[in-house]
DNA sequence: CGATATTTAAAACAGTCATTTGAAATTGTC
DNA sequence: GACAATTTCAAATGACTGTTTTAAATATCG
């Protein structure tokens, strides 16, 4: 075997960048690896002869746009780690609200199009690389929330906030690709502003979560000792 | 012309709902008119003689499934129209989630299909069907919000309390169907609890935006006064 | 130069599926 | 009960899509 030329990694990169175009716009099935060859300007055959096969380089194509995403907006959004949690929670959003809106960044797509139509790869994505993330803001909500409030609550203001940041995304991306506005809440200049929207908005939920279960706590507390406690 | 057969009532049922079945769960393109016709116990050629095309089955499953899908859960949630907002809101969530969550319901899937691959049936159906339930909500989000909050951040709020009725299910419904749950935080009997959650999350998050809104105009106010004012 | 790596065009291969057809069965009506 | 229209059926049509392989040509490195 000689050394492996240049060429090679020159065209592997080509590929995999125009994979994660394709496949981030159309899904693995509908995807063909005649345009991707197309748009990497190679030959039809390379993508066998560099991947072994249309799955392999799907698998990579994800990969690759995950480590690139994350690279270009660290999840903390440039907080440090020591900052009150209001400012960690503001950068997370920002970060997540970042990634998904770069034009140059397909990992959410890849995931958007997995959630559409599951490939195989979707579960050990999940666990692997958004698992984290959730846990990152959920422990950030956890300690907004205080220690009265029970893990389902918990869950369910991270739930919350993360929806709020993907879902409109999604339909923007879909509604207003055809020229024209729908009924235009959304430019690209106003994500900054739906950023600092989700923080207050969620920051206020919080509290009020907060707030009834340390109120249903301390009532609980008062009756039960009336009636003489409990170890 | 003789009079049609009770058969052709008999067999349009069964296909436009064996359709509804099917093209919710795999969209447009991926269905086809064989697996319809034998989930509906129909010849494969009942789809062109009944209705004349696939094209033309799916516009018609989908504004069935629609209009099935209205009738059973009312967008007011059964909540008179005279009753305070708070209690509209909670209408209007319960009504969504029910709508979303209810298996025998198929309307949401054709639209999360649709978000994902666009057929050119989207756009219409957007206008025509989800524009006024949207713009119902939007009016109660108005009213809690008050006058001082300017447009762009009444529909932030829209988005975001809508976003968080849409996001969790479609990725619980991805993502618990493998038979493991994955962090579970959902089972079907938490819908109504979850439904609690994001009215009181968000009724927090409305008085936030509009408490801020109001401190602005009052600043302003201040402000302008003492500069002589303005009519 | 020569051995190996890479690119190429073309072909092979392996399907998929909407729609049509013409005959057979069914049903409402006279 | 027979006619005529309606509906069902199995099979065929016909057109299309797209991955992977092949074998020859070309480029590169030592």
């Amino acid at each position: 075997m000689k050394t492996p030329r240049e060429d090679t990694a020159r065209t592997r990169g080509k590929l995999l960048a125009a994979a994660g175009e394709v496949f981030a716009e159309k899904g693995f099935r509908d995807t063909t690896i005649a345009e991707i060859s197309m748009r990497a300007g190679a030959n039809i055959a390379a993508v066998n002869y560099h991947f072994g096969s249309k799955e392999i380089l799907y698998s990579e194509a994800w990969r690759h746009a995950f480590a690139k995403s994350l690279q270009a907006h660290p999840p903390d959004g440039g907080v440090a780690a020591d900052a009150p949690p209001e400012q960690r929670l503001m950068g997370q959003i920002m970060a997540l609200l970042r990634r998904i809106s770069d034009k140059d960044n397909r990992a959410f797509w890849f995931m958007h199009r997995e959630i559409a139509n599951p490939t195989g790869l979707l579960t050990e994505v999940v666990r692997e690389e958004i698992m984290p993330l959730r846990q990152r803001t959920e422990s950030v909500v956890r300690e907004l929330l205080g220690l009265c409030v029970n893990k389902r609550e918990a869950r369910f203001c991270e739930m919350g906030i993360v929806s709020q940041c993907i879902n409109p995304m999604v339909v923007r991306s879909r509604l207003n690709q055809g020229g024209k506005e729908y009924d235009g809440p959304f430019r690209i200049d106003d994500i900054e502003a739906y950023a600092r929207h989700v923080v207050s908005f969620s920051l206020a939920g919080i509290a009020a979560v907060r707030a009834v279960a340390e109120a249903r706590r301390v009532k609980r507390k008062t009756k039960t000792a009336g009636k003489g406690g409990r170890p």
